[in-house]
DNA sequence: ACAAGTAGTCAATCAACTTGACTAATACCT
DNA sequence: AGGTATTAGTCAAGTTGATTGACTACTTGT
């Protein structure tokens, strides 16, 4: 006997997706797909690299060029407390290093060693290479009918987020 | 003078992108802000119902059916006794109810209240709602254009996963 | 019937975060 | 200029959500 026997007060739900009565085009089961997919991006590296997903997002924006750990702060949207921590445990394995600000003596910059750059980026670039490579194959008609599918999707995600 | 006023050492990145000499086409460039999008979703979500993200994530699975707390722990990729006390504060704010298995005396099966599926689904309705509506603009063509792209982006994306 | 395995929980501990207090430096104001 | 408010960063203490390891209860396989 299976363990998903009973339903008794449950009317009849659809077996995949549990957005009843909703239509499941194709693309939308493979956008939500996608979606799942890439959400555990993310976790994945994080643990591989032996970090943190905070220290790892702190270093995929240190990557973009150094900042201090207030802007850290916002970026992950933690208390500013909480970036000294994650700056000490960057800092303790070799990964960032703390630098004063040239101007203002308040403002610490951080800045990502070599090594932990091309940690990163190893743990990446064959997920971006891979994706360059697929997309490439587009010829520009289609180019134009996928970019306008993502921009259209991405507005209608980033709805929730600020309602 | 600016925050950012100098660069020193850094010997001339790309602006956007930290991937440096990568062709980033205009799909790519959507395809990521897609991802970073969504990627926001859950915690945001988890924030507005007071919940962390685990305990979302858990009542997105009970919303499919009832399953009990080992299974709940796979799922998140928790031990089974950090599923004990998300469980227990689920059941404390009457979002699931334990019972016992109808045959298996040894298990408790996790049922979502009528209240916390509709505290998620309110959530997460007007997002599916809005990219249901921009896919049903999609034609037949371009349907198949798109869902090409998705899956493959997906299959890219989960290599990194598996590698 | 007995050994091994499975489901779930409890107790103790750990790690990353929060709040609140504090120092130091800069910006604003009149 | 001088005094007040603001900003950047850190520290200390407490909270929370996870972990490990031990334990009970039940089921399965021989």
């Amino acid at each position: 006997m299976s363990a998903r026997d009973k339903a008794e007060d449950a009317p009849a739900r659809p077996a995949s997706g549990f957005v009843a009565g909703w239509s499941q085009t194709a693309t939308l089961v493979a956008l939500r797909e996608l979606l799942d997919i890439a959400a555990r991006v993310r976790p994945t590296v994080a643990d591989r690299a032996g970090l943190t997903q905070s220290e790892l997002v702190a270093l995929e924006h240190l990557i973009k060029g150094p900042v201090g750990p207030g802007e850290v702060a916002r970026q992950l949207q933690v208390t500013s407390a909480a970036a000294t921590g994650i700056v000490d445990r960057l800092a303790a394995r070799g990964h960032v290093e703390r630098r004063p600000h040239a101007t203002d003596r308040r403002r610490t910059e951080l800045v990502i060693t070599e090594s932990a750059r091309e940690e990163v980026l190893a743990q990446l670039l064959p997920m971006f290479r891979a994706l360059a490579e697929m997309d490439a194959e587009l010829d520009a008609r289609d180019r134009e009918v996928v970019e306008r599918y993502l921009r259209r999707a991405a507005e209608a995600v980033r709805q929730v987020l600020v309602t």
